[in-house]
DNA sequence: AATCTGATTGCATACGAATGCAAATCATGT
DNA sequence: ACATGATTTGCATTCGTATGCAATCAGATT
């Protein structure tokens, strides 16, 4: 590297001790006396010693590299949790690789993960595909699953109740006396989409509603607002759309609004899920379902830590609480 | 790690080469006969091997790691520059490692990052302390500012032209019959604020306009919209708004809408800058300034190589076009 | 003072791959 | 068949740190 690579030799050299008093004392709970460790310290500071990571890593096979795969950060949820999960990992002492895949290039992500040593996976991304966390499991590294289950029985999970969000907003619906009720899903393969879908129709069902109109937008903004559109272009209209994300709501709002001339909630009450902070602003003010992204975080970095810590084998799956946040949407 | 790690020892002696042999294999350009590579590529695809990436760096001095800093991701520009960066740098075989910082601990920020032997360093949020950059300029590792300036020689910047970005909002203004302009800007500390600013205010000066009015929303969401509250709750109203960055815009148009009721463009135009994906949402539709985060990313990328491979010893700064998006917010 | 116990210390080796060097192999020309 | 040069190969070492082991030391006990 630069020039000048301080390396703990040099550090013992300066401080009259040998190489492994130094290793020992910048490993916690290794066997120094006070004195040797202040001298060491005190060179350490003297030359600017900062113990190698890499080399660390090697003997120890500890990396403490924790790698995040997300696919996309355009739905503005992501960023939030990448966020939130960047800072958790830190403050345990483990440092983020982040890894944007498509959906061409998952197997090349996946080696380039493994020839980095990481020890443990977040997949973040209800999109990506779930055998990519099957082989990971299989490969002997810790996985978790973020805003997203699925019951292979290598993979951790951490999501919120997606069912009982859905359940939630169905029953806002009836209660604020909506009866033509629709639905615009996601990706309909995920398992946040099945749940929300499931958790909604369990709430209608009971007042003897069924879905109105449904249709995909795949979680894409631009989908949302075609499908959408579709939608509003029939003949007898939705008094009520839940929207599988705050993001593609954004878009069946702006669609209601601006091609349709129609009113929000007056004429269509639309809710979403997430709560991204973009859902406070003023021209939406949606009803949306909060994830707390701050839990969801905190859940999937205890997952891995305990398995890499060898606390626990099998995976675990963790469903936080849903809460509604009413705001003028619906 | 897991009970099975395979090394090139074991690839070795299956091929019944030296380990020497499967090393040449897996490097680019070294000297092996074709037959022992395919004898190894064999061995190596049937045992499941790859090249362990930190002894590779430890040996070579090459970790091929960049580390990315960022201070928050909420404002939506970054997020999309985030996810460019990283696929740049992936596909230019480097693999991004996400520092996320906060005004409190950058100190503690710079010294994880040395430990990871990062070979470059991006610095991603107007907002950043520039003697950090500094720092790791002076310990040898090449560092570029992404959407930030500052004269430090040590420090390689690519940002848009933020100057004749600021001058061409000014001028719309001018042409479309503004006359009452006001300002609102960003954190006053930055380069971005500071070039924004004064070409705004050199479109305005050849027609004889200084600002009707001024105030500092520090990039933040929530102190764009207080500030431009207490703007408008002046009795002299301007009569257009350039507001030094998207996300703050929104705020803006928020508030001129919503608390007071007026309406825009026609009480008053409102442009920002960046280009974010919400800006061509349908209630902002917000004129504005693009900065390619494609662009951005490639350049910063390039810069940092080129440091790396010794191609270039001096830092240099690039500042990408910028373009006028006319949207119907101005 | 002699002995024992527990804490420190240094030595030597290991982690997994890259690379300078010299030996071995190959291809080529005579 | 032999000499020459060009490739290919393996050996041994290296990167920077952690750690088992044996040696040393300090402190307590009799």
């Amino acid at each position: 590297m630069g020039k000048g690579t301080i390396t703990s030799a040099d550090v013992a050299r300066l401080a009259k001790v040998s190489q492994s008093a130094v290793s020992r004392t910048f490993t916690p709970g290794a066997s120094v006396s006070k004195s040797t460790k202040e001298r060491v310290l005190a060179a350490a500071e003297e030359l600017g010693y900062r113990p190698n990571a890499l080399a660390r890593a090697m003997i120890s096979g500890q990396s403490k590299m924790i790698a995040m795969m997300f696919a996309y950060l355009e739905n503005q949820f992501y960023p939030v949790l990448l966020e939130r999960l960047s800072r958790t990992l830190q403050e345990k002492g483990y440092q983020p690789l982040l890894f944007m895949t498509e959906t061409g290039n998952q197997d090349e992500v996946v080696r380039r993960l493994l020839d980095y040593q990481v020890q443990g996976l977040v997949l973040a991304s209800a999109t990506l595909s779930s055998d990519l966390a099957s082989r990971c499991g299989e490969l002997g590294i810790p996985v978790v699953l973020l805003n997203r289950e699925i019951d292979d029985p290598v993979a951790n999970c951490v999501a919120s109740d997606n069912f009982a969000g859905g359940k939630l907003v169905a029953e806002h619906f009836v209660n604020t006396g909506r009866e033509k009720i629709a639905y615009i899903a996601g990706d309909e393969n995920s398992s946040t989409n099945r749940d929300r879908e499931k958790g909604f129709l369990s709430g209608l069902s009971p007042h003897g509603l069924k879905l109105h109109a449904r249709a995909c937008g795949n979680y894409y903004h631009d989908q949302a607002a075609s499908v959408a559109a579709s939608m509003l272009g029939a003949s007898d209209l939705p008094d009520a759309i839940f929207v599988a994300n705050d993001y593609m709501a954004f878009a069946v709002i702006d669609v209601i609004r601006t091609r349709f001339g129609l009113r929000v909630p007056e004429d269509i009450a639309v809710a979403g899920y997430d709560d991204v902070p973009e859902a406070a602003w003023g021209p939406y003010q949606l009803t949306t379902v909060r994830q707390s992204t701050e839990a969801m975080s905190e859940n999937a970095v205890m997952l891995l830590t305990e398995q890499i810590d060898g606390k626990r084998v099998e995976a675990r799956t963790i469903r936080l609480p849903a809460q509604l946040i009413v705001r003028t949407s619906a």
